[in-house]
RNA sequence: GGGCGAUUAACUCAGUUGGUUCAGAGUGCCACCCUUACAAGGUGGAAGUCGUAGGUUCGAGUCCUACAUCGCCCA
C-alpha cells in the first residue's frame, strides 16, 4: 500500500497545481500553426469581488479553455477588468472622504492621480481569486480597459465613429443621478413600488371662471409648466380648445394643447406638461412646439427659473409649494398613490429626467449586420432561445448615450472652440483641424476647450474581443485569434455588452467577435432570491473554496446549471463535489495498493478480468460520443452528471469491484495497465471540470516525465469496441442487483455464498456458456454454484425475472410474504405493460402504417412481456 | 401594453428527431450494513394521472390550440 491519505485533501493540493502549471507556462498562448481556440473574459469590475456568478461563469470558460487545450487547439483565454466608471468613481469619493478630501476640492489631474492609486492598490483582487478557482487564464495578457493599449483604441474608436458620421451631439431627455452629478443608462435605473401622494392642483382657465384641475406627483414641476394637455377626443375639455390656462405660483400664461397621449381615465383627465421634466411631456413638448422651462440645476437644486425658490432642494421645494398652492386656494385634495420610482442603482437618489447635451452613437446602421449575424447563426447563441430576445431589442433599437459626467474613464476626445467642435485623438490634432476649418493660425492648443466627460464603460468593452489582441492598431494577433470560438456570459447584459460587442466587431473587423455565445443563468439562493450582498445571502466565495476545494465548488456549481437556466444553489451541490473528489481519491489508492504478480494469478480470473474490461471500454467509447455531441451543444451540466455517474456508479462500483482481486491476492499485469489507462482516461475527459484532482490522480497512476501533465494530455480518442458485450452484461448487473435485493429481503449477509439455479434458456445459456459472465456473476453475486434446470426446486428459494431469464436463489429460509409481495407488484408491471403493447398492435392502423421495424419491436416486447407473466404467474403459484 | 419562457417524484432539474421496459437523474426519504479503497462510504427499496381541457397522429411528456398559475425582459 502506497502512502496516499485515506481522505483527499484539497487545499494543499490545488495549490500546488496551480503554481507547477504557472511555471510551466501551459496557461500562456501565442500563435502558432494550430487551430486557435481564444476566449475573452467578460471583464469585472476592477472593484469587483469574486461572487457566486463570477464563480460560475469563469468556471465554465476554464472548462471550455481546458477541453480545447486537450484537444490539441492552441487555447487562450484572455483576463482583464474594466474600470467601470462609476462604481470606481464612487469608490473613490468614498475613499477620499475618509481621508478628509472631497472630489470638489481637487482639480481633475489631482483626482486622476488618486484613483489610479485606489486601483492599483485595492482594484484588481479579483484576478487573483480566480487563480484559487483554477482558472487557466494567461495571465501575461491581462487587459485593463484603461490601460495604454486598451485606451488608445477606445479613442481611436471614437474619434473613426466620429469622422464616419456615426457620432453626434444631441440635446436629449436623459436620467440624471443629482448625487453622482451624472447621466445613467436606462440599465442603471432601478425602478420599485414606492408610496407616494397625488395632489390635485386648479389651473385658472383664462377670461373664464373655470379652472382646470390636474393631478399630479411632482408639484414642484409647476414651477415648468408650459402647458395643459387633455385628449382630443375628450368632451370635458371641448369647449377649451384655443384657450390658455395660468400656472399656478408662477402665474405663468400657457396653452390648452390635445395630444392623443393623454389617458382620458386617469387622474382628472388633464395633464399638465413639463417638457424639461419629464420624458413624456418633452415628447408632446416637441409635437405642440411648446417652450421648455429648466427649473433644476444639476444637483437637483431649484435654479433662477425657480422664483422665490431658488437655490432650495427638490424635495423641500415640493413641501413649500403645497403648503403655498393651499394657501392660494388651488390645492384641491391630496391622496395617497403608489407610483412606480427610478433611483440610481449607485447612490439610490431619486432619478431625475434632465435635458442635457450628450454625445450619442447613431446605432440603426451599426445594429443591421450585427443582426442578421445571429438569426443567420454566424453568431450562434446557447440556450437558441436568446435570439428572439436579441431581436427584438435590436429592431427597437435607440440610439446610445456614451457621455458620462465623470473623471474616471477616457476623457472625450472632443475639442471646443466657441461654437465648433473638432475630435481628434489629441489636443495637438485638434488645433489643426480647428486651424485649418476656420482658417485661422492664430489659434493655440490652449484656446481648445476638451469635453468635460468621460465615456460611458461599455464604450470601452464592446471593442474588447479584438482590443485585447490590440486588434484596431496591429492586425498581427488578431488575425490569428479574431474572431474568438465562444463568450460565456450572463444574460442580463445581452444588449450592455453582447450586442453591442457584435456591432463593433462588424463595424471594425468586418467580422463576427466570436463563433458562439454561451448565456449562463443566474446565481439563486434557494428561495429563488437573485444572490447579492445587500441580501446578504451569498455565500463567501473563497470560503466555499477552502471548504471544499476549487474542484468540489466548480462540480457543484456545474452539475446543476442547464444553458440559461436559473442555478439554485445549496452548499449541498459542493459536498456532493468534494465527495466525488474523495471517491475518485479512494479509487486510486484501491488500485495503487494491488500487487502485480503474473505468476501466482489464476487464468480465469485473468480471463474475467479482461472480459470485463472490453464490456467497460466500450461503455466508455459511447460516453466519449455523448460528450462530443453535449460539448457542442454546451450541455455542460449534463456532461458533469454523467460523469459523475459514469466514475462513481460504472467504474468505482461495478469494474473495479469486478476486477479486484480478493484481499492480499495479486493481480495479472496486463488487467493493472488497462485499468490505470481507463482511469487515466476518466481523469483526462473529467479534468476540464474538475482540474486538480484530475492530475494529481493521473500524476499518481503512474511516474511522469518532467512535462507530462494532465492539463496538457490528449483527449482519449474512440477505438473499435466491443458492443456485443453490453447485453450480456445488462442482464449481468439485473442479477446481481436481483440476488442483493433477495439477500435484504430475507436478511441473508451480503457475503454468504448462495446457490444460484437457471430455469433452462437462451439467455440462461448465454451466461453459463461464457466463462467470463459466470465467474463475474458469482463473484459479484457472492454465488458457490450456478446450476441449469429445468424445474423449479423444491427447497426455500427466491424467484428472480431478469428480462427473459429465470432464476432461483436457493435460501436457508424464506419470507414467503415478502416474496409474495415482491412477485405480485412485478406481475402487475408486467401485465400492464403487455396490455399496453397488445393494445397497440391491436390496432390495425398502426400495424398498417408504422414503420415495419417499429411494430417488429413491439412484437418482440410483447413476447418478452408474456413470457414474464408467465414465469411471474408460475412462481406465485407454487408460493400457493 | 408588447414579447419570451416555464409547469415532469418531497426538492432541484434532464427528457435531443414523436416510437427501445420511457416516465429518468441528483438530492432527500426508508431498511440493512463501521464488509479488507472510500461512513465524505456500501447494498437494496419506496416515490410522479408529465399544470388543465381539447386537437393532430397508427402512436404525444415531446407537435398544435385554448385556459390556469408562475417567472423574466422591454415599454
Amino acid at each position: 500500500m502506497t502512502e496516499l491519505a485515506a481522505r483527499y485533501e484539497a487545499g494543499s493540493i490545488e495549490k500546488k497545481w496551480y503554481k507547477i502549471w504557472m511555471e510551466k507556462d501551459y496557461f500562456k498562448s501565442v500563435p502558432d500553426d494550430r487551430e486557435p481556440y481564444a476566449m475573452v473574459i467578460p471583464p469585472p469590475n476592477v472593484t469587483g469581488v469574486l461572487h457566486m456568478g463570477h464563480m460560475l461563469n469563469n468556471s465554465i470558460q476554464d472548462i471550455l479553455i481546458r477541453k480545447a487545450r486537450l484537444d490539441g487547439k492552441n487555447a487562450c483565454w484572455v483576463p482583464g477588468t474594466d474600470h467601470a466608471s462609476i462604481a470606481t468613481e464612487a469608490k473613490v469619493v468614498k475613499w477620499l472622504r475618509e481621508k478628509g478630501m472631497t472630489k470638489g476640492s481637487l482639480s481633475r489631474e489631482e483626482f486622476m492621480k488618486y484613483a489610479w492609486e485606489w486601483t492599483d492598490k485595492y482594484g484588481g483582487i479579483i484576478l487573483n481569486q480566480l487563480q484559487k478557482l483554477g482558472a487557466s487564464c494567461d495571465w501575461s495578457r491581462t487587459a485593463f480597459t484603461m490601460d495604454e493599449v486598451r485606451s488608445d483604441q477606445v479613442i481611436n474608436a471614437f474619434v473613426d465613429l466620429y469622422n464616419r458620421g456615426k457620432l453626434y451631439r444631441g440635446l436629449r431627455m436623459v436620467n440624471w443621478d443629482s448625487e453622482a452629478k451624472t447621466v445613467l443608462s436606462n440599465e442603471e435605473v432601478l425602478y420599485s413600488e414606492e408610496r407616494s401622494k397625488l395632489y390635485y392642483v386648479k389651473y385658472k382657465v383664462e377670461d373664464t371662471d373655470e379652472y382646470i384641475t390636474i393631478a399630479t406627483t411632482r408639484p414642484e414641476t409647476i414651477l415648468a409648466d408650459t402647458a395643459i394637455a387633455v385628449h382630443p377626443g375628450d368632451e370635458r375639455f371641448t369647449r377649451f380648445k384655443g384657450k390658455r390656462v395660468r400656472v399656478p405660483i408662477v402665474n405663468r400664461s400657457v396653452p390648452i394643447v390635445f395630444d392623443e397621449y393623454v389617458e382620458k381615465d386617469f387622474g382628472t383627465g388633464a395633464l399638465k406638461i413639463t417638457p424639461a421634466h419629464d420624458m413624456n411631456d418633452y415628447e408632446i413638448g416637441l409635437r405642440h412646439d411648446l417652450e421648455v422651462i429648466n427649473i433644476l440645476n444639476e444637483d437637483a437644486t431649484i435654479n433662477k427659473n425657480g422664483a422665490q425658490y431658488v437655490g432650495k432642494d427638490r424635495f423641500e421645494t415640493r413641501k413649500k409649494i403645497v403648503i403655498d398652492l393651499e394657501e392660494a386656494g388651488q390645492l384641491e385634495k391630496v391622496e395617497e398613490y403608489t407610483n412606480n420610482v427610478g433611483r440610481s442603482e449607485r447612490t439610490n437618489s431619486i432619478v431625475e429626467p434632465r435635458l442635457s447635451k450628450q454625445w450619442y452613437v447613431k446605432m440603426e446602421k451599426l445594429a443591421g449586420p450585427a443582426l442578421d449575424a445571429v438569426m443567420e447563426d454566424s453568431v450562434r447563441f446557447f440556450p437558441e432561445n436568446m435570439k428572439n430576445t436579441y431581436r427584438h431589442w435590436m429592431e427597437n433599437i435607440r440610439d446610445w448615450c456614451i457621455s458620462r459626467q465623470l473623471w474616471w474613464g477616457h476623457r472625450i476626445p472632443a475639442y471646443y472652440y466657441r461654437d465648433e467642435v473638432f475630435v481628434a485623438a489629441t489636443r495637438e490634432e485638434a488645433l489643426e483641424l480647428a486651424k485649418k476649418k476656420l482658417d485661422n493660425n492664430e489659434i493655440v492648443a490652449s484656446d481648445l476647450k476638451q469635453d468635460e466627460d468621460v465615456l460611458d464603460t461599455w464604450f470601452s468593452s464592446w471593442l474588447w474581443p479584438f482590443s485585447v489582441f490590440n486588434g484596431m492598431r496591429s492586425s498581427e494577433e488578431v488575425n490569428y485569434y479574431y474572431p474568438t470560438a465562444s463568450l460565456v456570459t450572463g444574460w442580463d447584459i445581452i444588449f450592455l455588452w453582447v450586442a453591442r460587442m457584435i456591432m463593433a466587431g462588424y463595424e471594425w473587423k468586418g467580422e463576427r467577435p466570436f463563433k458562439e455565445v454561451y448565456f449562463t443563468g443566474m446565481v439563486r439562493d434557494k428561495q429563488r432570491r437573485k444572490m447579492s450582498k445587500s441580501l446578504g445571502n451569498s455565500p463567501d466565495a473563497l470560503e466555499l473554496i477552502d471548504q471544499f476545494g476549487a474542484d468540489g465548488v466548480r462540480f457543484g456549481l456545474l452539475s446543476s446549471s442547464p444553458a440559461g437556466g436559473d442555478l439554485l444553489f445549496d452548499e449541498k451541490l459542493c459536498e456532493q463535489g468534494r465527495n466525488f473528489s474523495n471517491k475518485m481519491w479512494n479509487a486510486l489508492r484501491l488500485v495503487k495498493g494491488w500487487k502485480i504478480d503474473d505468476s501466482s494469478v489464476r487464468p480465469e480470473d485473468v480471463e474475467m478480468r479482461l472480459l470485463a474490461i472490453r464490456w467497460f471500454e466500450g461503455q466508455f467509447y459511447e460516453l466519449l460520443d455523448e460528450l462530443d455531441a453535449d460539448f457542442r451543444q454546451y450541455r455542460l451540466s449534463d456532461i458533469a452528471m454523467k460523469l459523475y455517474n459514469f466514475i462513481w456508479n460504472e467504474f468505482c462500483s461495478w469494474l473495479l469491484e469486478m476486477v479486484k482481486p480478493a484481499y492480499g491476492d495479486p493481480i495479472d499485469l496486463e488487467s493493472y495497465k488497462l485499468i490505470n489507462q481507463l482511469l487515466e482516461n476518466l481523469m483526462i475527459v473529467l479534468h476540464p471540470f474538475m482540474p486538480f484532482i484530475t492530475e494529481e490522480i493521473y500524476q499518481n497512476i503512474r511516474g511522469r516525465e518532467e512535462d507530462d501533465h494532465i492539463i496538457i494530455a490528449k483527449w482519449p480518442q474512440r477505438k473499435e469496441s466491443d458492443n456485443s458485450l453490453s447485453e450480456g452484461f445488462a442482464l449481468l448487473k439485473i442479477l446481481v442487483t436481483s440476488i442483493r435485493d433477495v439477500r435484504n429481503k430475507n436478511q441473508i449477509k451480503q457475503k454468504e455464498l448462495l446457490t444460484l439455479q437457471f430455469m433452462k434458456s437462451e439467455s440462461a445459456a448465454m451466461m453459463v456458456n461464457s466463462h467470463g459472465l459466470k465467474n463475474l456473476l458469482r463473484k459479484m453475486g457472492y454465488v458457490k454454484d450456478i446450476e441449469l434446470v429445468s424445474e423449479a426446486p423444491t427447497v426455500p428459494h427466491g424467484n428472480i425475472v431478469a428480462q427473459t431469464l429465470k432464476a432461483f436463489v436457493l435460501l436457508p429460509n424464506i419470507n414467503l410474504e415478502e416474496e409474495r409481495e415482491k412477485l405480485l407488484a412485478d406481475l402487475e408491471y408486467a401485465k400492464g405493460f403487455v396490455k399496453k403493447i397488445e393494445g397497440k398492435l391491436k390496432n390495425e392502423r398502426f400495424v398498417n402504417n408504422a414503420p415495419e421495424a417499429v411494430v417488429e419491436k413491439e412484437r418482440k416486447k410483447l413476447n418478452d412481456g408474456l413470457s414474464r407473466v408467465a414465469m411471474l404467474q408460475e412462481s406465485l403459484e407454487r408460493l400457493g
